[in-house]
Order: structure tokens, then sequence, then C-alpha cells
DNA sequence: AAGATTGTTATCCATATGGCTAAGTAACCG
DNA sequence: CGGTTACTTAGCCATATGGATAACAATCTT
């Protein structure tokens, strides 16, 4: 339960880098072009990359003296599936609490039936 | 596009906010009972609050002495989506590679799933 | 009214983050 | 070989973040 979380998620909350992976969801793509859109010095940017790359969202190799970078989808699938638990968790909560209120409603009427 | 994702997903890149809202997914709850679990000095727990209730994650309401704190699910379901679309972006994209390049490039990705 | 509960506000501190420039290395191109 | 391209490394700086304590305020409880 303690795992990556962190860092995906915090890797997700900046514009930067979240402009990257929609980038890398098109294809893989070397760093000056990943680079080019962003208003931003080169090594500012590495930065950016790096946090990706430590929280697993991307991976790269070295071709030349160019470096290819592509997305990794399996960190993003765990991020989608903690909300998604979430959600459904909340969601649960409603059901019993529209079951419990019928309940209670269904309670209230043969309470009520009962006195009447 | 420039939407609160930033809140949103920097809300959720620390455990203590994530642990606060996996609870409220179960119901709302009064700040001591949200504070209790968690070993750190109330005002900094309130902090993680401020910011769960800035990216409009949480809200809550004084009733005496007391904070009842909910759950809001909008947003949760907002930064699902981002992901979602992110990753159908992304298996779209493997569709249309595979129409184009056939089964090698399918060998490629199992081999790199393989190696993950 | 006194005391206990439950927050709240005000500072303070160490570290992390996100930006920069400057200078270095490693390919490729002519 | 020399220059250009494409990073890479090393530092610097301002602000944000996540923690702390201390003191205050408001509301129950007795």
């Amino acid at each position: 339960m303690d795992n990556n979380l962190d860092g995906f998620f915090s890797a997700l909350a900046d514009p930067t880098r979240r402009a990257v992976i929609a980038r890398l969801t098109t294809g893989p793509a070397p760093v000056s072009e990943l680079h080019a859109p962003h208003d931003m010095a080169l090594p500012s940017f590495l930065k950016h990359l790096g946090k990706l790359e430590a929280a697993g969202m991307i991976r790269s190799e070295k071709v030349g003296r160019v470096r290819m970078v592509h997305i990794e989808a399996r960190p993003i699938a765990e991020a989608e599936d903690w909300l998604k638990h979430q959600r459904r968790l909340w969601e649960g909560r409603l059901d019993r609490l529209s079951a419990f209120a019928g309940h209670l409603e269904a309670e209230h009427l043969e309470k009520e039936s009962k006195d009447g």
C-alpha cells in the first residue's frame, strides 16, 4: 500500500510533467523534442524528466548523442486504480447509506402503521 | 486543461492526505478522529486538511466546537478522468502502431513488458 | 465559574522543489 | 581536426512544503 503512489502523484502534480506524459502517449520522443514547447532552460527541464523517470513513469535510452524517451504505462494504471478504488468505496458507502435510509424509512413506516 | 489538476495531484502526493481521503470514503468525520491515527501534531495535520480543502477534495463545517469533514467526490473523478484519457491515448497509439507495424511491434512491446 | 475538549493562529525551522547560469562531455558533420 | 548538436554536471537561489511549539479562542461538562 505504501508503494510509489507518492512519486506517481507528485510527478503528475506539475503541468510541465503532465504535458510530457500527454506528449509521450502519442509515441516516444528525444529529449530535445520534448523540451521544445517548454519555455525553460534545458537543465531545468531535465529535472522534470528525472522526476518522471524516478517515479517509473517514463524510461529512456541513449542512442548516439540523443536520448529517446518513452512512456511506461503501468504507474498510470496504478494511480488510476487507486482513484477508482477510492471512488468505489465512496459510492459503496452511498449505496449503504441509501439502503440504510430505506431501512429507516421502512422501520418508520412499520412503526407508524403499528402506532396508527 | 489548466484546471485544478495541480492541486488535485499534489494533494494526493502525500500518504497522510491519501489516508484521510481513504478514511473519508467511509463517511464524514470530525477533525480529531481524522487526526488520531497520525503521529503528528494537530497543527501540522491541519495543514494537510487545508491542502485537501484548497484542492476542493474535502469540505468541512463547524458544529459546536467540532469541525466535521466530508469528502468531495468530483475532483477524484476528474483526476481519474485525466489518467483514463492518457491511458486511452496511449492504448490508441498502440492500436494504430500495431495496425501499421504488425507483429514486429507487438513482439517489441511484449519484450518490453517482460523486461519491466 | 472552572476545567477539559477541540480547534485555531502565529512563528519557526529544515529540507525539497523548480528555476537559473556556466562549464563540461560525447557524438555527429564537413 | 574543428565545429555544432545534444545533452550532462555542478552549483546557486527563491520559494514551497511538512514538520514543530506556544499561545489563544470557543464550547461543552460538571
